[in-house]
DNA sequence: CTACCATCCTGGTTGC
DNA sequence: TGCAACCAGGATGGTA
C-alpha cells in the first residue's frame, strides 16, 4: 500500500543507487503486471544512464539519457529492493531487475501485480495518459486551501472519498486520507463541496503536515511495505486513527469505554477511521 | 459532468 | 488442523 510518503521514501533510497549510473542489464520475468511491459523493455533501457529519479504522485519516474522516462507504479504490494549484486536466484513475484554499472541490482517485486512499468518520452511526460489527469502535488509550494477547494468544487461525494480521487490531490491513499481529516478536525462524511474556505485551508495544511511527518518517519510499514534498502518505516506508530478502531484518539481525554473511541466506517467500499468527538 | 460498481491479484487473517 | 470465506486496496473502465 505505498502512498506518497512510501514512494518518496523508496525514491530517496534508490537515488544513490540509480542516479548517474548506467544500466548494464535488465531482466523482465513476465509479460505483464497491471498492464503489459513496453515492447522490448529490457533492450530499450539497457545501456542507458539514469539522469534523475523523480516522483509524481505515487509514480516513480526515472529519466534516461536517451530522452525517455521509465514510469513505475507500485500498486498496493510493489517493492523496489536493492541487492549488492545480482541474486543467483529470484523469489516469487520478482518481476523485473535492473543491474547498474556498479554491479548492484534493483528488483521490482509485486505479489499482487497491481503495479506497472511503462516507458514514455521525457518531453511531454505530463501528457502521458497515466499522469495527465493527476491533481496538484500536495507538497509543492503551490498547494493551498484555495487549490484544494477548486478540486472539490461541485463534488457531492464525502470528503474522504474525494481525497482518494487522484484528480483532486495526487498521492493520498486510504491511510493518509483518514489521518489528514483527523488532523484537520473534519468529519469524513461531510460533502466535499461543503467544506468551505476555512476548512479547506486547514485540510490542505493537514495533508501537507501528515505527509511530511510520514516521510520523515520513513513511511508506514503495514503488511507489504519496505523501503528500498529493506528497512521498515515507523509512521504506523504515529497513526492517530487509522486501524485504531475502538481506541482513544491522541487528543481525546475520553476513555474508549465511555465514548467508543475511534470509529470505523466504510465509504466507497473502503475503511475510514475517525474520531466523532474531534471531527465535525 | 459525477457517482457507483466490478475488476484485477495474492497473501494474511478470521471463522467454523 | 483444514479449509473456505473474507479482507486489504490503487486505479481503471464500464454503466447509470
Amino acid at each position: 500500500m505505498p502512498e506518497l510518503p512510501e514512494v518518496e521514501t523508496i525514491r530517496q533510497g534508490l537515488r544513490p543507487v540509480l542516479e548517474g549510473r548506467r544500466l548494464v542489464g535488465a531482466i523482465q520475468r513476465r509479460a505483464d503486471l497491471r498492464r503489459p511491459f513496453p515492447d522490448g523493455f529490457p533492450e530499450r533501457i539497457t545501456g542507458r544512464s539514469v539522469v534523475a529519479l523523480r516522483r509524481r504522485a505515487k509514480y516513480l519516474l526515472a529519466d534516461l539519457d536517451d530522452g525517455m522516462t521509465m514510469l513505475a507504479h507500485l500498486g498496493m504490494s510493489g517493492r523496489m529492493l536493492i541487492h549488492a549484486a545480482l541474486p543467483n536466484a529470484f523469489a516469487d513475484h520478482d518481476h523485473a531487475v535492473f543491474i547498474t554499472d556498479e554491479g548492484k541490482a534493483v528488483v521490482f517485486h509485486d505479489p499482487r501485480r497491481f503495479g506497472l512499468i511503462d516507458l514514455a518520452p521525457t518531453d511531454g511526460l505530463e501528457r502521458h495518459p497515466l499522469l495527465a489527469r493527476l491533481g496538484p502535488e500536495p507538497l509543492d509550494p503551490g498547494f493551498s486551501g484555495r487549490v484544494l477547494a477548486e478540486g472539490l468544487e461541485g463534488r457531492r461525494s464525502p470528503i474522504k472519498v474525494a481525497l482518494l480521487d487522484q484528480r483532486v490531490v495526487a498521492g493520498l491513499g486510504n491511510i493518509y486520507a483518514s489521518e489528514a481529516l483527523y488532523a484537520s478536525g473534519i468529519d469524513p462524511s461531510r460533502p466535499a463541496a461543503e467544506i468551505g474556505t476555512e476548512g479547506c485551508g486547514r485540510l490542505a495544511e493537514a495533508i501537507r503536515a501528515v505527509l511530511e511527518r510520514a516521510i520523515a518517519a520513513g513511511g508506514s510499514s503495514l503488511r507489504d511495505y519496505r523501503a528500498a534498502d529493506g528497512s521498515l518505516g515507523y509512521f504506523q506508530l504515529g497513526f492517530a486513527v487509522y486501524d485504531r478502531e475502538g481506541r482513544a484518539c491522541p487528543d481525546c481525554d475520553c476513555a474508549p469505554e465511555v465514548s467508543g473511541g475511534v470509529r470505523r466506517i466504510v465509504q466507497g467500499g473502503r475503511a475510514t477511521f475517525f474520531c466523532p468527538r474531534r471531527q465535525r
